[in-house]
RNA sequence: GGCCCUAUCGUCUAGUGGCCUAGGACGCCGCCCUCUCAAGGCGGAAACACGGGUUCGAGUCCCGUUAGGGCUGCCA
């Protein structure tokens, strides 16, 4: 394989990063990253009545929180800047460029201004016309529509009769007929340039190697290949991965939970989880890893090795993933992650140290960030009436025989701990001395304990509970239990 | 409708003519562990869409059927 691998990733920002764009540009990134190339971002942003600033920002947002970081592209600290040698890499600034290659397909007169109205481009089935009724219009005509003031959109002259097939990276030959190609429009009535036009353009100047995209670009593919090859140019080489769908095999939308990657951010899915899982939708490595580092991934990447049917997003494994990744973060790095979800005063109530501890015991009961807020509340301040289950209050407490016993018993033995002695080691005898002379199990032990301590009957460890509370606050919920029972 | 693409457990997938009695993972079920909830350990159920070929031999190649999906814009 000669020369650098150049692949890009080309959103056109209308709308947020979407699953299904995120991995296509993770492809792309693994692709180029695993085999020393280049990975470019170039903003698509054609249609300007459809293309916002606050998308581009989303869609910038996203890659860089997955760690999807390009070599060239725009410039994420400043709007409207670029970064890399063919700049600008946002497509509507490119106008220059696109005009100057207009010009060469004029010259070679592959391209007509098109006077054909809506009704002229039918035919007698009602169906659009594939070839314009005026596509061997004279040069002169032209002209002289022009000169009259005529507003006319600028039509490719597509060939008849002509076979347009590519080695598709993951699926194969793929043929078209020109004839299903037609003259499609290459610049609007107005003056615009269309997507089909742009995108070859911007694709030869930035040296684009290979396209890695959707499968929805398929029916692109002919047209571009035609205007590369109009404008004496080879195209690059093309790849098409299947689409993510969900679990009911339909196109992804808001029914099927987030679409958006910055609701899973949100969610407190780690990118780590986020980019494993999506990589390996309509991707595997060949050998049965599944749980891989970005490194890992850039190393086993390759297109064709890319499933050819669409896949299902399943939430269920994301979820797995994530639990996966939360489990392997260090205390420090837990702590960090989660600072966005928990509520600042927590860091202060008996400093960081405490609250990290907290959380490490909550590492593996959890399966998103945005969850430990709701579970370890209760480390961080005495649970209120409010806060209390009724069921488990009833059950272990106000309807349980041996309740007052069990709390104020084992109390007044923690009550006689010392300073330093509030250990598992010098718990665990009292309570196992309890468990002993009152003949009950350490469930109908412990459990009254639990809700009398945090409000209701699930929480971390018995004694990584009660150690972790401290004497003092131990003491302080249970006394209103035992007066009260 | 036309064109194009696709088809292995519920889901993500391994599989490129004999290594397949079809492997792994998620989920599900059972058991173990156990102070709750989890986690963990062990085990289990679960698939080559259908029909024709080709071949000594087909999940793997070819054709058809069926079923999904994409495109069919002066959107990207």
């Amino acid at each position: 394989m000669a020369g650098t691998l150049r692949v890009r990733f080309a959103p056109s920002p209308t709308g947020y990063l979407h699953t299904g764009g995120a991995r296509t540009a993770l492809f792309n990134y693994l692709w180029a990253k695993g085999q020393g190339g280049v990975f470019i971002l170039r903003v698509e942003d054609t249609d300007e009545e459809r293309s916002t600033e606050e998308s581009m920002r989303a869609i910038l947002d996203g890659l860089q929180w997955l760690g999807i970081m390009w070599d060239e592209g725009p410039d994420p600290k400043q709007f409207g800047e670029s970064i890399g040698p063919f700049p600008p890499y946002y497509q509507s600034m490119r106008r220059p460029l696109h005009q100057e290659y207009m010009k060469k397909l004029w010259d070679a007169g592959h391209v007509f201004y098109c006077p054909a109205t809506a009704e002229e481009m039918t035919g007698p089935d009602g169906k659009k016309l594939t070839f314009s009724p005026y596509r061997d219009i004279t040069r002169e005509e032209q002209e002289k529509r022009l000169a009259a003031g005529e507003v006319m959109p600028v039509r490719f002259r597509c060939p008849r009769d002509v076979e347009v097939s590519w080695e598709d990276a993951v699926r194969g030959k793929v043929t078209f007929s020109s004839n299903e190609v037609g003259d499609f429009v290459l610049f609007k009535g107005n003056g615009q340039p269309l997507y089909n036009f742009v995108v070859v353009c911007d694709d030869i100047d930035m040296q684009i190697t290979n396209v890695l995209r959707g499968e929805d670009h398929i029916s692109n593919t002919p047209k571009q290949i035609l205007l590369h090859e109009a404008l004496g140019h080879t195209p690059p080489e093309f790849g098409h991965v299947p689409l993510i769908v969900g679990m009911d095999r339909q196109r992804l939308s808001k029914r099927h939970g987030a679409t958006a990657v910055d609701a899973y951010e949100e969610q407190g899915v780690l990118p780590e989880a986020m980019v494993n899982f999506l990589a390996l939708i309509g991707w595997a490595p060949g050998d049965d890893r599944e749980k891989m580092t970005l490194e890992e991934m850039k190393q086993a990447f390759d297109p064709h090795r890319c499933t050819k049917a669409a896949g299902a997003f399943n939430p269920d494994k994301l979820k797995f993933f994530n639990e996966l990744y939360i489990r392997e973060l260090s205390p420090d790095a837990l702590l960090e992650r989660l600072r966005r979800f928990i509520p600042p005063v927590w860091l202060e109530h008996r400093g960081e140290d405490y609250a990290k501890h907290v959380f490490t015991l909550f590492q593996e009961k959890i399966a998103y960030l945005n969850e430990m807020e709701a579970n370890a509340w209760y480390f961080f301040r005495d649970p209120v009436e409010a806060d209390n289950n009724e069921k488990s209050v009833a059950k272990f407490l106000t309807e349980n025989e041996s309740a007052k016993q069990v709390l104020s018993e084992i109390a007044a033995g923690m009550e006689a701990l010392g300073d330093g002695e509030w250990t598992e080691e010098k718990l665990a005898p009292i309570v196992d001395g309890f468990v002993e002379s009152s003949g009950l199990g350490r469930g109908k032990v412990m459990q009254p304990w639990r809700v009398a301590l945090t409000g209701d009957a699930i929480s971390p460890g018995f004694y990584d509970l009660v150690v972790t509370l401290g004497k003092e606050t131990v003491l302080r919920r249970v006394q209103p239990w035992i007066d009260r029972l």
